[in-house]
DNA sequence: ATTTTATGTCAGCCTTGTTGACATTCCAAG
DNA sequence: CTTGGAATGTCAACAAGGCTGACATAAAAT
């Protein structure tokens, strides 16, 4: 503890927002935020009867239309088995549409119909109703240094991914 | 969608950092950096059979020794048997100790062992590590914005409670 | 004396993650 | 053309960690 509290810079300059007791402090915020990023969809979710992990699948599909399975995968970090568990039900469910490649026949290409639409809608409003209100209460500048950290907290593949679809924009 | 694009202030200027995009980016960038942030905490806890509920309830008896197992409830947000199901294990394990209170004797006073606080500073050194390579690489302006957006983004209880923590310091 | 609070525990259920095994389809390299 | 490997789907089994409901106990509060 006492050793690498109050680092100092080459230059000599105390990094104050660098000691145990700040990084301490940035663990708990991130803690507490991601439960209030994640409380309200869960909320709609329930009366759905999906998770989590729906409502995932739901978004980042909805993000790149047409993605693969591959592709969903190695983005959302879980196993195909998991993920087949819940892209049956949302296929079985008429949200997600699940077709076949036409260059490579083995690839499935999935697409939100349009119920699934309606619900990633009704999910994101009310996420971004609640990062809306973040954003407008702490300021441009404090948004952009929000972004910065949460990006350079990303593992490198997340980040790639990250990028990949800031870019699509 | 076009409605609440390029949202205007009363003043007129264009709130750019509102925009849906904006709002999106902000969205992914914590599920993305949330995967980052618990990654090295999880490689850890695989070594000792135990999941990220009994890294948060060491990290938060750690954070507040004596707390009592309501008080911890309260902050991790989970049922009592699911928090008591951890416990258990890591009461049977040795890493947490529970006293029966002295001035009211149905509360039980929690506190990390020895050996609790040994696990407790592998975990939390991973955790920092990433944590300070984050603000170092953001600096310390970003850092500021990036916790004002985070309380901004708790719910009102768990605010409270991020902010009992931080004064406790 | 009664009610409420704090805690523990048992049983059972759900979601969502895991591994392992196996089948199918089909591109691509030899 | 044959074969290897990639992409996908599926079945089975299991574990962590949420949940609810029910019940027990001790002690504080009324």
């Amino acid at each position: 503890m006492a050793e690498s509290t109050g680092p100092k810079r080459p230059g000599g300059e105390t990094l104050l927002f660098l000691t145990d007791e700040q990084l301490r402090k940035g663990i708990e915020a991130m803690f507490f935020a991601y439960r209030g990023f994640t409380a309200d969809p869960d909320r709609i979710l329930e009366n759905y009867a999906y998770g989590r992990a729906h409502h995932r699948a739901i978004h980042f599909i909805g993000r790149s239309p047409g993605t693969t399975v591959n592709n969903l995968l190695s983005i959302l970090g879980v196993t195909k088995q998991s993920l087949n568990r819940v892209l049956r039900t949302l296929i079985a469910d008429g949200l997600v549409e699940s077709r076949v490649g036409t260059r490579d026949k083995r690839e499935r290409h999935l697409n939100l119909t349009e119920a699934g639409w309606r619900l990633e809608r009704e999910l994101s409003d009310a996420q971004r109703d609640r990062m809306r209100v973040a954003f407008r209460a702490a300021g441009p500048e404090a948004v952009a240094g929000f972004r910065t950290v949460l990006e350079a907290m990303m593992d490198p593949e997340m980040r790639r991914h990250y990028v990949a679809l800031k870019e699509q924009s």
